[in-house]
DNA sequence: GATTGTTTTCGTCGTAATGACGATAAGCCT
DNA sequence: AGGCTTATCGTCATTACGACGAAAACAATC
């Protein structure tokens, strides 16, 4: 980096989340809807500027309290990727640097401060949002999708405790797909470091009660689920 | 994104390089040496302010080709992950969003204006380097070893024509594994859309006269490439 | 209380993928 | 010619995987 002071010009820093859950099984989004000019009335992705002494992941934490009162120790977050084009808000030359956060179904309402306007809406049918915030999404969708298959990321979808019939519609929802049963429940056992029993049964779905598991020590799942083409 | 201007702060955002090639079989990274404080005379990677009417990838580009003269049809370039620790430089506070550069090994020497202080440092051997600089190396490491394994991304190690055998050392000196010529052979012809065939041939690896390949069309590999645990 | 339905969980079976390795081919060098 | 190198084809045993059968263990219903 050779920097020469001519050469600096300002920008406005921002971060914006991509905050999945699943709710009634279907994916959805966390958005915000605006009230001022651009895009007013429109969704989009929450989000913030960074503050001049924050870090980049902890404005992410932040403004995902702000919004949905959630802390680190509940949800998975990381970053996604940031977004610099230049007009990509009329106003003022913005980066952004989204990040992805993963949370279960919480059955706290959406607490926080301005969580008025915030709302979970489905990935299949939400709307044209504002900035490039639908180009996001689709990133987000693609990271967490792709995660699924080679990390043991989704558990951040289940509460502590889960049944392997849990974690499965969780990858049938994300994918879109559906899962034999029989075939996953093999995989998943039989990767190391996936999951932990507990020891516990639980018959909260119906049916046959199931085994409760926690999640492993695993960081990456070998061999990874193999995930089918679309359609179920 | 509720923007409140009294909360604006300026950054500065630079895009930073992480630029790697195989040279000797041995996979080396782009450095340039600082001049200047802080940390002068340490090796740094490069970078520089992106313009007000840039973008990020655009100035990522400009970048490579002023350290390196290499283009965007020589090189695969995609976005790392963004650094914003307020103190990453002590100077003014740093939003620098890091790429990822693969690029054969040119015979071109180093071209372009101040590629004077730019040279090709062996990963094994390379020092510590300023500002978080390791970390964001150790990263782009780790995301091309990924994705050598579910991307043709090692191609963009080789020649626009090459052997099998030079894709196999392409494996072999990112992953530091040594791979079985016969089997690896086996699955890249039989994973599609990975290679074509030119009905050309080339001695130049020495030995039995090898058929020449190109990239093939496809965006990730199914199955994936295996990488067997490190240590040779 | 027997039946039906649901979900879980354990097996089976054929096919495909994989790692280890033998063998041959086709060039170069001495 | 003989040896060395690399490429390429094949074999074989083991494992992973997808498609299913079947039993177990509950709830709801007739």
């Amino acid at each position: 980096m050779a920097y020469d002071p001519s050469a600096f010009e300002p920008f406005a820093v921002t971060v914006d989340l991509v905050v999945l859950t699943i709710r009634d099984d279907e994916l959805c989004v966390l958005t915000v809807e605006r009230g001022e000019e651009p895009y007013a009335g429109r969704r989009a992705l929450p989000g913030g500027f960074v503050l001049p002494d924050e870090d980049l992941e902890t404005a992410a934490l932040r403004e995902l309290a702000e919004e949905t009162g959630l802390t680190a120790t509940d949800v998975h977050l990381e970053q996604l990727r940031t977004y610099g084009a230049p007009a990509r808000d009329p106003r003022m030359r913005v980066v952004s640097v989204a990040h992805l956060a993963l949370a279960p179904d919480l059955p706290t309402p959406q607490a926080g401060t301005d969580a008025a306007a915030a709302s979970w809406v489905p990935v299949s049918s939400v709307g044209p949002l504002a900035f490039d915030h639908d180009e996001v999404l689709r990133d987000g969708l693609e990271r967490a999708r792709a995660k699924l298959e080679y990390s043991p990321l989704a558990t951040a979808f289940c509460p502590p405790e889960f049944t392997i019939g849990e974690l499965r519609r969780v990858y049938e929802v994300v994918w879109g797909v559906s899962l034999d049963p029989r075939n996953f429940h093999r995989k998943a056992t039989a990767t190391p470091g996936f999951l932990v029993a507990t020891g516990e049964r639980t018959n909260r779905q119906g049916g046959r009660p199931a085994e409760l598991f926690r999640r492993g020590e695993a960081i990456a799942l070998l061999p990874p689920m193999n995930r089918p083409a679309p359609h179920s």
